[in-house]
DNA sequence: TCTGAAAATGGACCTTT
DNA sequence: AAAGGTCCATTTTCAGA
């Protein structure tokens, strides 16, 4: 499933992942490549999967979704395609930016964004009273996202 | 702090959200505007803030970080240089992709990436047992990534 | 690694509302 | 003024030698 990179690799994943629109050429100076070994590459890091997509980052604020809250979730049976079903309820609700399948005390970890604690208090009737399979879930309301990011270490370790 | 968007800029951040390769007269055709309209909505969007940056989205189990978990923390004393020195370590830990400073039953939520269950134990070392305002903490193991992205909703709502 | 073609970006300028 | 469209220069990407 891994990949093996070289310190190029490493270097050029670490600035891509920081700011994808540095232009290949300035990537080249910056890990001492040329520009087309920096185009091969990124060429084939992509191919490869090892970078999964480019993407846009948008504040939340500036678009009216200043509210971040956490939520994590109990059920009430692991049976599979009950699980699968809120899986795929969970992947499909727009205001879910993330979700993990947990083991420990909570079942389901949520990152979400809302417009406001009423928004927040449908998605919550939607998502969690209105699911027979949801036994408990708990609340945490941010107050600041101190880091945000789904940048992965590439820097010396594996 | 928010900003007004009209429909097009409302599109053009869900597709540049999704995917951020796709060249502007693509994006041209598919929001019904010429390429340069395209390129001043981004810019503006960019120069606003509303785009925070771009950013290659890597694999973490193609760099050998297969294991992602949550850890919730609970401090000792809310002091402010006490909160802002905890804020800044998580900040500058590599392995932390997201921190978030909550109310409710926990202070902290962290979302980790690393590369083995070692790795983790020393992380936890470090971060909180070697630190006097961490009162107790809790590790959630995560067994799948059902949703991972940073995606904001922009579709119609604001 | 270098060179050059193709593609994409971004500015100039004019037109519309 | 603010925003769109067309055209053109510049920059960037990317393949072949």
């Amino acid at each position: 499933m891994a990949v093996t990179l070289d310190a190029f690799d490493r270097k050029l994943l670490a600035e891509v992942q920081r700011d994808a629109q540095v232009p290949q050429n300035e990537l080249g100076t910056r890990v001492n490549l040329s520009t087309a070994a920096v185009n091969r590459r990124l060429r084939r890091l992509a191919e490869d999967g090892v970078i999964d997509r480019y993407a846009a980052i948008v504040s939340p604020e500036k678009v009216g979704c200043p509210l971040t809250i956490v939520s994590m979730v109990e059920v009430e049976s692991e049976q599979i395609d009950l699980l699968d079903s809120m899986k795929r309820t969970f992947e499909q609700c727009p205001q879910i930016q993330q979700c993990y399948y947990v083991a420990g005390e909570w079942d389901f970890v949520l990152i979400l964004t809302a417009r406001d604690m009423e928004q927040y208090n449908d998605l919550t009737r939607q998502l969690f009273f209105s699911n027979n399979n949801v036994k408990r879930f708990k609340t945490l309301v941010s107050m600041s996202r101190v880091k945000v990011g789904l940048g992965v270490p590439v820097d010396i370790d594996g």
